[in-house]
RNA sequence: GCGGGUGUAACUCAGUUGGUAGAGUGUUUGCUUCCCAAGCAAAAUGUCGCGAGUUCGAAUCUCGUCACCCGCUCCA
């Protein structure tokens, strides 16, 4: 059944809330903007994409081993990365419009006009003005007056009524023990990269790996965006799922197209989001770092937008440390006796962004025997709850043997008790939050010893024995 | 941050020209029921987003503020 986008969120926001996937943060005191909480369910399935992903990466991969990294790092790290210069960005507002721009990029524009229209007195003029900025005691006035002396209108609308430039630090500042002044400023990671780039040689000698070898991350990122919103997909804090991939110079394109497959496959495939809600964009304008970019996106309810990026990242973070940390990157082939920095191809995926695209793609309204349902049709691997166990009544006996085979499947996954109300109630209920399997307990249980399981894509029943539930269940979950 | 919109029960929403809050769903308890939101009976839950102001009296009018939604920009 297809649904108006923007309903699809309402729903998903709501339905989100009410059976305990997530909460906006600190609610009771009105919320704070872009942050959100994830609760039982919610937290279940989120620990269930870690543990997919972190299984994937490193078990699956005998050359990849995981690290944990600090969140607060030495400052002179983001000087490093090229954060704290460039991580923020300037930005300017039309105030007819009422639109806004990235100052640096309208100049950019500019520029690659003038190149396209052939004026290159003009342009090597504005082009060192340009480059002036940088050096510039107070940068952002610097952009004001080269935007105002060239007369650089906004590319879409033609209006040029502008405001200031204003300065938007992305990174989040904070002071590092209990007297704040300048020199304890620490900065919350905007990513989580740099705690592994940092970490190379401990990590290769202590794991005596050999290039190629990946080091993979789960941890949180802190961005002070410009604009936040929908739901999980854009906030302040959230998770990345990242593993930089150390190869040899030259060798980069090769594993970047073979992480590429995999990466759209463990979407597609492992995680069974729909393949046709799956795009590739290759980014034309690279990063700093960058020598190549793809992103996977998903087609949201609010459009189609990124889950993961893959990028050939090349030596620029070795080599940035090496530089400002003064110690030795390279890395030395003993078979060879080659020295190197390592390149390096990155795979960053959104966690929380992940979370909204299963759900998104879950979410499901159709027809049972006449009756509308809501149904999170989730692959039983991420569903939070495996199975629910349901005593077809109370009475007889049901009830008993029911919670006792709760207590065992309990022991192998999350499962959920319910008695309350009518059978085909108990089987909503769970058709909501994903249980992909209902395991019903009857007269017939107690008499021979078996159950029905019914599933939650066709609500089509199946009698098996009572013995071989838990078996059943592992199965499914492969 | 700017423009537009919205905030009333867990959810979806009513609430008249200002007179101290309602419905449906859900939840809880009991009864009934041998398989898909059935029925019967009862119950709980609101500083009407928050704070000021006007008024004898504010969910309702005014101002401020916070959050959310839709656009502008960036990215995981």
């Amino acid at each position: 059944m297809n649904l108006p986008p923007d309903k699809v969120m309402h729903k998903l926001v709501s339905l989100a809330k009410r059976r305990g996937f997530i909460y906006p943060s600190s609610e009771i005191y009105e919320g704070l903007s872009s942050c959100f909480d994830y609760g039982p369910l919610g937290s279940e399935l989120k620990k269930n994409i870690k543990e997919l992903w972190w299984n994937t990466m490193t078990r699956r991969h005998q050359n990849i081993v995981g690290i944990d990294a600090s969140i607060l790092m030495n400052p002179r790290v983001w000087e490093a990365s090229g954060h704290v210069a460039s991580f923020n960005d300037p930005m300017i507002d039309d105030r007819t419009t009422k639109r806004r721009y990235r100052a640096d990029h309208l100049i950019e524009n500019h520029i690659e006009k003038l190149r396209r229209d052939g004026k290159d007195e003009e342009l090597q003029k504005v082009q060192s003005a340009y480059e002036n900025v940088a050096s510039a005691e107070d940068s952002n006035r610097a952009l004001y007056e080269l935007i105002i002396a060239e007369k650089i209108k906004a590319p879409d609308t033609g209006s040029g009524d502008w405001t200031e430039v204003r300065q938007f630090n992305l990174m989040f500042q904070c002071n590092m023990g209990a007297v704040a002044d300048k020199s304890s400023i620490v900065y919350l990671r905007p990513e989580t990269a740099q705690g592994i780039f940092v970490n190379f040689h401990n990590v290769r000698e202590s794991s005596r790996m050999r290039v190629p070898f990946g080091i993979a991350q789960i941890g949180k990122a802190f961005r002070n965006e410009i604009v936040k919103g929908n739901f999980i997909f854009r906030m302040v804090e959230f998770e990345q799922m990242e593993m930089q991939y150390f190869v040899k110079p030259g060798t980069q394109k090769g594993a970047f197209e073979a992480w590429r497959e995999e990466r759209f496959a463990w979407y597609s495939t492992a995680l069974g989001l729909r393949a046709e809600k799956l795009h590739w964009y290759k980014h034309d304008k690279l990063a700093h770092y960058a020598d190549l970019a793809y992103d996977i996106k998903y087609e949201f309810p609010f459009g189609i937008e990124e889950i993961e990026g893959i990028h050939s990242r090349t030596d620029f973070d070795l080599k940035q440390h090496q530089e400002y940390s003064g110690k030795n990157m390279e890395y030395i082939d003993q078979l060879t006796n080659e020295r190197f920095i390592p390149y390096v191809v990155e795979t960053s995926a959104g966690c929380d962004r992940l979370f909204l695209a299963l759900l998104a793609d879950a979410y499901r309204e159709d027809v049972v025997d006449g009756e509308e349902r809501v149904m999170l049709k989730l692959a039983p691997k991420v569903a939070p709850v495996k199975a629910a166990v349901l005593p077809l009544m109370k009475k007889g006996g049901m009830g008993e043997k029911a919670a006792q085979l709760r207590d065992e499947l309990s022991e192998s996954f999350l499962v959920q008790y319910d008695d309350a109300g009518s059978i085909g109630k108990r089987y909503r209920r769970q058709d909501e939050i994903g249980t992909p399997f209902c395991i019903t307990v009857d007269h017939q249980s107690l008499e021979e010893g078996t159950v029905t399981v019914r599933f939650r894509d066709s609500a089509a029943q199946e009698r098996i024995d009572l013995s071989r539930v838990r078996e059943f269940i592992c199965e499914k979950l492969v």
